[in-house]
Parts: structure tokens; sequence; C-alpha cells
DNA sequence: AGCTAGCACTCGAGGTAGTAGAGTGCTAAA
DNA sequence: TTTAGCACTCTACTACCTCGAGTGCTAGCT
């Protein structure tokens, strides 16, 4: 695959068409096919030398000699970055959009596992979000909460998400004091970050004296513990049925392997992160990936801002998906979500 | 299919050897590799007597005249009946069980999470899990936590489950009236379920005046989706790419069915709740199931006992899943977790 | 009465051969 | 520089054949 050099405009224009023809059609694309789709003015021997040139080039590959042509991930990167800027929505999908965000009140994480099943609903790709991270939200309120043998750690944060750890406190520790400690926890950590707390925790376990000391340097073992999981733990997956449906991902162990990455947390954490890195919205397309699972698959992404933090929603399909819509649908969806979740913390 | 009468001795030896045999190739059995397989001490022409008796009584269909023979539903049904009550686990098996529930402290929520990658590493099957129903638990603590515009109500079960719902407050809610209602509500809810909270709040509500009334209308609005949420909220899935790698499902049509049921929470949970009904362990074998999405699957579970509530476990694999193996996996981490979650609450 | 050896029969899997047609690259003329 | 024309290549498809696995049935044996 050689360097993309700039395209003339004709090989623009039929890369455009060829994309879009085998994203339609998954089938080899003929020069014959080119010449009589729109009007690209040139007959089929022309298109062939441009075809031909653009092989050469790396945008194209031929599965055999007497077959068509079909596009490599360097030509649906070109085809992409091709598209319009803002692409246009159908109404149905933005009276879609609309109606689900009208709906009732809930939470950051509940507006997100909704807004998967409606990214899926509307592409009928695999459709992914990533929670905001808590790392820079504060912490609304922190207590503890006795139950039977052991205590939880209970951690809502300003953006209404809740985290929660077992701690397994002294025996010698009396309600009282358990009680105490949190009370003062509710007061010292409101506001702050889980890493600022923990800071806090730690600093005052050193000064305290037993049983004291040991609950609070559990909580701040908890502590550490929520702000690890603060990003991994909030991710949602929706409509990975269509990763099944899809008849692009014809081997076996493609369809295992897309699977099997988005079953790892970390897996899509990177791929969304990454995916996500430009706003507003980035596409991943084959290896640009850097999981070797994902080389069959691209990814739409976009973030949304909450707050300080910043999530990001995206879907994943295969490498001839229908990228205008992806987009539209991943940008729209991505800046009334965006709208929702900063209404949520005024 | 006719009725499944009594079977001879020997044709149930017949019928146990050709399923075992079916399930470990995958290709229809021929009377010549059943007489060479373990001692039946029959020729194979017997056999084939045998095998067209079996299968005009509905245990066997053959793909076509010159193939060998392959088990139906009844069959593979008749063959879970014959194996041992409780069927052994292998060292290694045990012992990453025994490992697993060695663990650190965690909640139901996490233990369960955990348990399905448990069950899907052991088994090569999807696993599923259940959480009891919350809504037989108690609650430990019921508050209300400002967030900027909007109120959390925060419920904290026995079992260190949490559930929340947002809630609107009116705008002349005070913050100290809202902490007074919130401190009520943790006194009167301790140790009852979320349903009797429920009513407590709606009747409390009758008898005040705005704003608490409306404060309280609504606490008892979340209250009554917390109930009803609670048995759907807690399902849980693991190993899921094992679908997808599974050969036994070679039809497009089967995977995607299977993965769309399985992301229906509801449908997960009325799968694992019929085939847990029975203890210690339930087995429910294609058409047996409810859904003709997974009639094409079987799947073993077993309920496991938490406190008062039950919850339960299993696996999802091909109708020629090796159901020795998956019945004593899923039994064996079965007894395991109820054990590791009764423990929690005492 | 039940079992088994033997055998004719059936039918799909897999190989070979031939054909149609889609698509190409090249050449020569406009 | 473009294009019509054409020879060439290669797959998909079909028809046909053969092999062999597995059957059901019959006749004879225990």
């Amino acid at each position: 695959m050689k360097a993309a050099r700039e395209l003339s405009d004709r090989k623009a224009s039929i890369l455009r068409a060829l994309v879009r023809l085998y994203i339609r059609t998954g089938e080899p694309v003929g020069s014959e096919a080119l010449a009589s789709s729109a009007g690209l003015g040139v007959s089929s021997a022309t298109i062939r030398n441009e075809l031909a040139s653009l092989e050469e080039m790396g945008y194209l590959t031929q599965p055999h000699t007497s077959a068509g042509r079909a596009p490599t991930d360097l030509a649906y990167r070109s085809y992409v970055d091709m598209l319009p800027a803002r692409p246009r929505l159908r109404d149905s999908e933005r009276k879609a959009i609309v109606h689900f965000f009208d709906e009732a009140l809930a939470d950051v994480d509940d507006i997100l596992r909704g807004t998967t099943h409606l990214l899926s609903r509307l592409t009928r790709y695999a459709s992914l979000a990533l929670a905001p991270s808590q790392r820079e939200t504060a912490i609304a309120r922190a207590e503890l909460v006795r139950l039977g043998t052991v205590t939880l750690l209970l951690v809502v944060f300003d953006t209404g998400q809740v985290d929660k750890r077992l701690i397994d406190l002294p025996a010698e520790a009396t309600d009282d004091e358990v009680d105490g400690i949190s009370r003062a926890m509710t007061d010292s950590f409101r506001g702050r970050t889980a890493a600022v707390a923990r800071e806090l925790a730690a600093e005052r376990a050193r000064r305290a004296e037993d049983p004291e000391r040991a609950i609070l340097s559990r909580v701040a073992d908890a502590l550490t513990s929520i702000d690890e999981a603060a990003e991994a733990e909030h991710v949602f997956l929706g409509g990975v049925a269509n990763i099944a449906a899809e008849e692009a991902f014809n081997r076996r162990e493609t369809l295992r392997q897309i699977y099997e990455a988005l079953e790892r947390e970390s897996a899509v954490l990177v791929l969304l992160r990454e995916a996500a890195a430009n706003a507003p919205l980035g596409v991943m397309i084959g290896r640009e990936n850097r999981m070797p699972e994902m080389w069959e698959a691209s990814v739409v992404a976009a973030p949304f801002a909450a707050g300080g933090a910043i999530g990001s929603i995206g879907v994943v399909g295969p490498l001839r998906m229908d990228y205008g819509a992806a987009i539209s649908a991943v940008r729209a969806v991505a800046e009334r979500l965006s709208a929702a979740v900063e209404a949520l913390s005024h």
C-alpha cells in the first residue's frame, strides 16, 4: 500500500461512487457499473484506467482478475473524509431522537443505557456508550451503611451516579463510632473528587487512633478502588444482535473476536476513547483501530460534554457500514445528549 | 413425534451412546459406529433395528436415507434424565470455583458479575445470572440527596444492592424540609420492603400538607418504580462470545435470535426463572423453552438462596451441549454461591 | 424368538468438465 | 487524452459421475 498522495478530482469522484456502490451491494464493483451510475461523464475504458491507477495507489483491491474492485481501508478513509461535514438527518430520525430526550427524568446511567438502544435502533449497528469519568466529578454525599457483618461505603456523585464498596470493619468498632465517622465523611468529602477524598481519609487515618484509624484506612482503600473504577464501570452496550445479523461479518472468527472485544470493558473503553478523541466526531476504520480484533470493523464515535467531564457514544459496524447515516445519527444524538446531561447538573 | 413410552434397557443404552457420540462429533451417528463404540455387545444389524424403532418413537431423525441418525429434543431429554444425579467435577474446576469464592469482599452484584465469568470460563458457554429479587429484601437505608436542580432518592437494601431514582421536587421545598423528610424516611423505612415503604410514604403523603405532601407522593412513585424494577434490573451476562464461536449455531438467523433474546432483560428473566424453577437444577432443552428464539438452544440453570430470596444462574449453549459438564459446573457454582451470599448477610 | 451376516439400494459429498459471462488490460484510432 | 473494440482471464454455475457411508430387508443361525 503506497502513500496516499492527493487524488485528482476525477479519481476522487470515481472512488466516491465506487465506495457508495460497494457499501450498498457488498459486491466488487466493475467499470461498467460505475460508468452507468451517476454522471461521471466518461466511458468505462477511462474508468478502467483510473481504477488500475487507484489500485496501484492502494485504494482498491481485486479479489481476482475478472472481478470488479473492492475498497481498501484507505478508500473508506478517503470516502469518509469526503463526506459533507454535517450530513443531513432524516425527519423520522430527528423526531425519534427528540422524542427520546423529552422522556422522563433519569440519571446519567439510565440515559446512556437508553441512548445505546436509541442509537442501535437508528443505525442498525451495535452501539456503545461510555459515561463521563467520575474522576473529575465531585462527591455529593459519602457515607457508611452497616449491613449485618459488613459495611457499605456509599458514594453519590453530583451527576447522580452511585458507587459503592463493601468494607470489613474491625469488630470492636461500635455503631456510634461508625456513625460519627460517616457524618464527618459526609461533611468533609462533599464537593471533592474521589481522589481528593481518598487523601483526606488517609491523612486523617494517620493522625487517629484505632478503631477510627482502621476504619478510615479501609475507607481510603475503597476510595482508591472507586477512583480507579470510575471510568471502567460505566460502559453500556446496545443492539449487539446487529453484529450477528451483519452479513459483512462472514467469517465466524471475526464475529467471535468482535464479541469478545465488546465484552471486555477495558477494550470498549479504549475503543471509544480513541474514536471519540476528535470533536465533534471521529471515525476509526478497520486497521486504524489499535486492537486487531476490530480490524474488520469500523467505529463511529462522538464525545459529549457533562459538566467538566467528557463521555462518549458510538456505533460499531462492518467496514462497509453506511458511514453517512452512522455519522449523522451519532452526531445528532451526541448533541442532544450533551444538552440533556448538562441540564441534569444545573 | 409419538408419546414417549418407557424405553427398554437396550434402547436406553443405545440412545445414550448415540447422544454421547453426537454431542462429541456433531455428525449423524451410524449403526456401525455405535457397534464398535463401547460394549453394547450386539451387532450393527440389531442396532439398526433398534434405531429404526427409536426413530419411529420420535427420539431420532435422519437427515437423509444414507446418513446416520441425530438426536431430537426428546432424545436429549432422555439423555439428561439418565445422567447421574450428581455428576463429578474435575479437580481443576473444583479448584477454580473454590478459588473464586475465596476472593475479596464484594456485594451481591459484584459476585454475580464475577460468577458469570467463572461459569463461562468453566463451560465455554454463555452464562446468565439473576440477582435475588429485592422485592422481599429489607431496606437498610433510604434517603434523599439534593443534586443541583434534581433530587436523588437512594435506597440501600440489606444485601448491599443499591437502587436510585431521580425525582423532581417542587421548587418551594427548602433544603431543611427535604432533609427532615429524608431523616424521617430513613427511620421509618428501615427493615421494610420497597412495597411496604411505598405504602407508608403514600399514606403519610395523604395526611400531610404541601410541600411535604408533594415530596412524599413523588417518593412513593419512585418506590413503586423501584419495586417493579427490583427483579429486572439485576441481570448479568458473561461469555457471550462463546455463542458466536459455537459451530452448532450454524445458521445466521439462529445466532441473531439468541443474541436478541439475551439482550432483552425480560427474556433472560423468564428463561432463568423457568429453567431454575426446580431445585437443585433444571435443564430446558430446545423447544421446551417458551421462547421460539431459544428453540435451537438449551439452558442449564440452578437457583441459589440469598436470605429469604432466590436468585439463579445458568448457562446457554447449543442443543448438543455437554450436559454433563454444564450440569456439574452450574450445580457446584450455585452451591458455593449460596454459601457466599448467605455469608454476606450474617 | 431374537440375532446377525449379507446384500441391494439410496443418496449426498466431492471430483471433473464444460460453459457463460463479468470484468479486465491493451491497442489503435479519434 | 479519451474511447471503442477485442482478446483474455477467471469464477460461478451446471451437469455428470463415482465413491462410500449407511440403510432396510431377507434368510439363515442359535
